[in-house]
DNA sequence: AATATTTGGTTTATAAAATAAACTAGTTTA
DNA sequence: TAAACTAGTTTATTTTATAAACCAAATATT
């Protein structure tokens, strides 16, 4: 009946963090803490975890002469995505 | 752009409960535990923490000698999942 | 008829997670 | 050149989820 829920996933801050870099090329730390309303410490903790279990890639680089970390969805973490939302589907839909 | 999850749904085991009931009229413990594939511990903890928040009345009585421990939905639970639900939309809607 | 087992849970302890606070390194501004 | 800001990381604290231990009553076993 309920599938499942990716706990890697099941986060509201890697949750938001995943959503944003599906529909992005890539996206800048500054700009990933912005739109997902989190603090830095928070955020660099989450993106790690994703980094980690190989659903995000993290490039540490400069902008200028700033230092800038730019993330990148990756295969992996297209398909935990999707798949994650199918099994949110077995909370919402009517019995099955 | 990403709404707040409100974290008391936001949870694994809090979302199959209510999710199960909205779907019926009521549900006692045994068969709620069942279709979450719950033990009975952590159930007996979550539903405590939906019905301090409103969300479930809890009634104890018994069918035939055995005690049995029913379940069901208040209108504030409903409203409550129901505004879930649309949270969650934000992180699926392609921009918006 | 005593004793073991199962049912239907609750309470308490432990593990894991999220979050916040403190800190670092370098940069820009006054 | 000192203060303040940017862009983060690391560590500590709080919260949460989960599991383990426990309890009372009912049923089954010898």
């Amino acid at each position: 009946m309920f599938r499942v829920l990716n706990p890697l996933l099941h986060s509201e801050l890697r949750l938001g963090v995943v959503s944003l870099l599906m529909g992005v090329e890539e996206a800048d730390f500054t700009y990933i803490r912005e739109q997902t309303h989190s603090t830095a410490g928070n955020l660099s903790v989450q993106l790690e975890k994703l980094r980690t279990a190989g659903y995000i890639e993290i490039e540490k680089g400069f902008r200028g002469r700033k230092p800038c970390t730019t993330c990148r969805i990756t295969t992996a973490g297209r398909a935990a995505f999707e798949e994650y939302v199918e099994a949110l589907k077995t909370y919402f839909e009517k019995g099955k």
